[in-house]
DNA sequence: CTGTTAGCGCTTTCAA
DNA sequence: TTGAAAGCGCTAACAG
């Protein structure tokens, strides 16, 4: 397909008997043209249909009012959000906003950033995927000085600014809801253990345990590998350990979802047989039977500071100086776990 | 922020003491070089970090080699789809993909679509917003000859590809499922109704009907602005007939979930007092109690199809007329409705 | 085998 | 008040 060809100034000037330069001039509404011409011109352009190249501006330039963003996955709904915070406040500073999803491999995140930073994107926001264990490709470009923040998968060895939300916190929230309504045995459903927040949330876990005077018991700490196969797994071992444990805190929700809907099929009740709660607040989380105890983290709100740091930074707003934005969470207690007396 | 200085070709050719063509010859490996000379500048390019300045290369061949896509919203699961099916299939082809979002508004799928124009992508993937009932900026850019495509919300008026499900063929489907599971007065709560999908689905509810031998009756059907406190008044309002319908199919599975949960509230059972059936199999209907049975639409492998056709007609292995993809969707029976005897 | 030149569309001195 | 010229980074036709 042969694609329209698009007016140019030099087109415009043609047909007008001017320079390219008076043309460029009036569309831009210098003071110092002729309301005359300026008039002609900007009437013309407009019957022609004109539209600026914004190629050749930004090649001009050297800068392209673009950002790149990296998430692992688009369609979490989690990173949607995010991303919808980032594009609507990023839009609203004039800034428009390319997106790629890394699919949680360290391999396509340094594709994505080489093919952004050959865009010639004016900054980074980018969170990291599962897969990513080593950092190269982040320190070659903070090298290069290329602007970029972290934000929700971060690392704490890159100096870049990171936006992150408050882990330890949420998870020492949601483990003291678990103890307070009564459990005495409380399981820790972690992620791959390199996973920043899977580190976090085992903190604020045992934040919470200690508060209580209980010891941690390495029994009641699994691993997942966050696959659906890897989730009804942990269910099943729950399910058939000795001494159970009375309430599960996974690590993110879609976990807890699948544990419930496999104890589900093998007759465990929740919450009067082991209470369980997630983290992040998925849609699915509020619908699911029992309503789903999780803590809420407002990814709009995490896109829409990321992106207004990232570009305060740009713009010489915020000093350049990483600094680290944490985000509080908020315990959402539902039918899953026991109430409080 | 100053953002770190691009090395460029020319900077290399100084360092080397040749000129900026040697360099680009050397980097796309032209066999005209001396192989010496070739190898100096690899290794130079590679010491000096270079990347290539994609903006300036675009501006040369005009093409950016970068695809537009214009979705309602990001943060819904089946967009979210969409767009991963796109972006995987057009990163396999070499292209790379803009997203915005007009959130579901007239206005901001204008200015999508002129940020897009004027970033010079070489094709748009669009589908339209809930406002979206006219369409000068469509024939516009048909006008200009900018090579776009609709998928899922489509018009019919505008001479381009549309890639669409069979929803009237879904709608068919579920709505036979309806009758012949034992229901004998089914309800069609629709959208807005210039809005496609309305139109479609309520085809395929109508011809079920007609199959079956019934006399559609204007009381059951209902219209819905989709929001949240929209769907849960037609759930009001359904609870309160004085003959209420045996069977409902809602336009989408965001209505059927609303109205679920407000029936659960106030005691209607669901599939005995009422079957229930929803359409896109969102990840939630498959979680809700009782799992609701619904119409499944696969998002990526529409993104997938759509994103393939329009590089096709790009690359001018398919021809420039307009033509329609439409993709079949299957039933998925759950609990919400009753099974078949 | 390599350099020179021109040009993609635009903006911005510098001159007139 | 306007035009000419240079240059952003890159490529390709033309010359040597």
């Amino acid at each position: 397909m042969k694609k329209g060809h698009q007016v140019t100034m030099k087109e415009i000037a043609k047909k007008l008997g001017v320079s390219v330069s008076t043309i460029s001039r009036a569309l831009k509404d210098s003071p110092e043209l002729h309301p005359d011409t300026k008039k002609r011109i900007v009437e013309m352009a407009k019957e022609m249909n004109y539209q600026p190249n914004l190629l050749a501006q930004s090649l001009r330039i050297s800068r392209t009012n673009t950002l790149g963003v990296i998430v692992p996955e688009i369609t979490s709904h989690f990173f949607a959000s995010c991303i919808s915070g980032i594009q609507d406040h990023a839009n609203k500073r004039g800034y428009n906003v390319m997106i790629c999803q890394s699919n949680e491999t360290l391999e396509l995140e340094k594709a994505n950033i080489r093919t952004l930073v050959a865009s010639q994107v004016d900054g980074l926001l980018i969170s990291l995927s599962r897969e990513t264990n080593q950092f190269d490709h982040l320190l070659d470009i903070y090298n290069r000085e290329i602007p970029f923040l972290l934000f929700d998968r971060v690392n704490e060895d890159i100096p870049v600014s990171r936006v992150t939300f408050n882990d330890e916190g949420g998870a020492y929230q949601v483990t003291k809801h678990l103890l307070e309504t009564g459990c005495k045995r409380v399981m820790y459903v972690s992620g791959p253990e390199d996973l920043y927040i899977s580190k976090k949330r085992k903190e604020g876990y045992l934040h919470a345990l200690n508060e209580f005077g209980i010891t941690p018991d390495p029994a009641l700490v699994k691993i997942s590998d966050l696959t659906i196969e890897g989730n009804i797994k942990i269910g099943k071992e729950i399910a058939e350990m000795k001494s159970r444990p009375d309430g599960v805190f996974c690590m993110i929700d879609p976990v807890a979802i699948d544990i419930l809907t496999f104890w589900k099929s093998i007759g465990i009740k929740v919450p009067d047989d082991m209470a369980l709660a997630g983290f992040t607040n998925n849609p699915t989380s509020a619908v699911v039977e029992p309503p789903l105890t999780t803590v809420a983290q407002p990814g709009y709100e995490m896109g829409k500071l990321s992106v207004t740091h990232l570009l305060d930074q740009l713009d010489g707003i915020a000093s350049d100086d990483p600094i680290s934005i944490v985000l509080e969470t908020t315990l959402v207690p539902r039918q899953s776990t026991k109430a409080l007396k």
